[in-house]
DNA sequence: TATCCCCCTATGCAATTGGATAGGGGGAGG
DNA sequence: CCTCCCCCTATCCAATTGCATAGGGGGATA
């Protein structure tokens, strides 16, 4: 029988999803309230087939958690998550989780997610998978947009990265607003999370 | 003799500080240009007695690459950076780095650093040690903060949060503030990278 | 009760940001 | 040569943000 670990802090809603997965689904899981716990059962409990992490866990700490835990459990790895941002979705995907999983999914398509993922598949809902397209074609910065941006995603002035740059400050502006453009960010901040969203840290 | 493992994507940097350290230090240093290949390393030179991973470098995504890193290697681990800002070295601590070396180091600090972290020992520069401190204990925000940051960090404007939270802007300006104040950011942009950066998301 | 914290609001001002318009200079390629 | 693209600069203006000051109301707690 395959096995699963599940990992959520919420007491209630992870008994509710393991007692669903194993009587719906017939599978063997095991659940943990933390990282750390669902590291301990790692060790304990011996290798499992799929993980299914909360995003906002104890000791997740964003993403790092799933690096974590991808690093030890020699398994696909799921993110699971109440509140579903996209741009979330497109980060654990890229930092290698087998699948997303908001709490919100239909109970059936939640069986058949986790079937989908212990077949090494990735699962992603549909709803994300429209809104991903769009920055999936090629976006390219010239270098010195991209400079700019760098310096806006350590939250610098464009005074300052003009000094950095040795540039004047309009031109800085320039840039901005022909990167800002080209990314669909609506400012500055939302550029600069459009970046980290991408490789452009 | 202690073995090292250094991993950074600009091939002169890299070679200059492995070949001092193998000089100075009279360690045994091994190099990579990539996470994925420094992990290749490790399955093929077996394992080692410290790693330096740079900051910046494919494969990395943030700190999510220390995480992998850390969970294979089995032995401390340290960030390496050029740009040296003190929330990054903040953050990489504690994700579990043992130190963060800036590579404005001495040279003959660098050396005396990782004896320092062979040693079990966390290293961190002494400007920023001074910084870490107000941080250190746990940051709590309120409730409402929360919500403003979130939407901060989504880009909206001051307006459109002030709209979503059915409050006035000026409310949502003065959480910005406290809230910028607790998180040590300069700006709505840089406690939206901040908020990123931990699990505020 | 007194005190503290959180939440909310208001006014006003300085600074920054966002955006439009209008250029010049240089390099690459048809 | 002409065109396109990138980079840079300038001026001007509207909007937003950042910051300070000065409150009121409610809930929790000592």
């Amino acid at each position: 029988m395959r096995k699963l670990l599940l990992a959520d802090d919420h007491e209630l809603v992870r008994e509710t999803i393991a007692e669903f997965l194993r009587l719906q689904g017939g599978f063997c899981v095991v659940s943990a309230n933390s990282l750390d716990s669902a590291l301990a059962t790692l060790d304990k409990e011996g290798p499992v087939d799929l993980v299914l992490l909360d995003y906002a866990m104890p000791g997740m700490d964003a993403l790092t958690g799933l690096a974590t835990m991808k690093a030890r459990a020699g398994c696909p790895v799921a993110i699971l998550t109440g509140t579903a941002p996209p741009d979330v979705a497109r980060r654990a995907l890229r930092a290698g989780a087998a699948g997303f999983l908001p709490k919100t999914l239909a109970p059936q398509s939640l069986v058949a997610a986790v079937r989908h993922m212990l077949s090494g598949e990735t699962y992603m809902p549909l709803d994300f998978l429209t809104k991903i397209e769009p920055d999936d074609g090629r976006i390219n910065l010239t270098p010195r947009e991209k400079d700019v941006l760098l310096g806006i995603s350590e939250g610098k002035s464009n005074k300052e990265i003009a000094r950095d740059l040795d540039i004047q400050e309009v031109t800085v502006k320039l840039h901005l607003k022909t990167l800002s453009r080209k990314l669909g960010a609506k400012n500055r901040t939302h550029a600069a999370m459009l970046a980290r969203d991408m490789g452009l840290t």
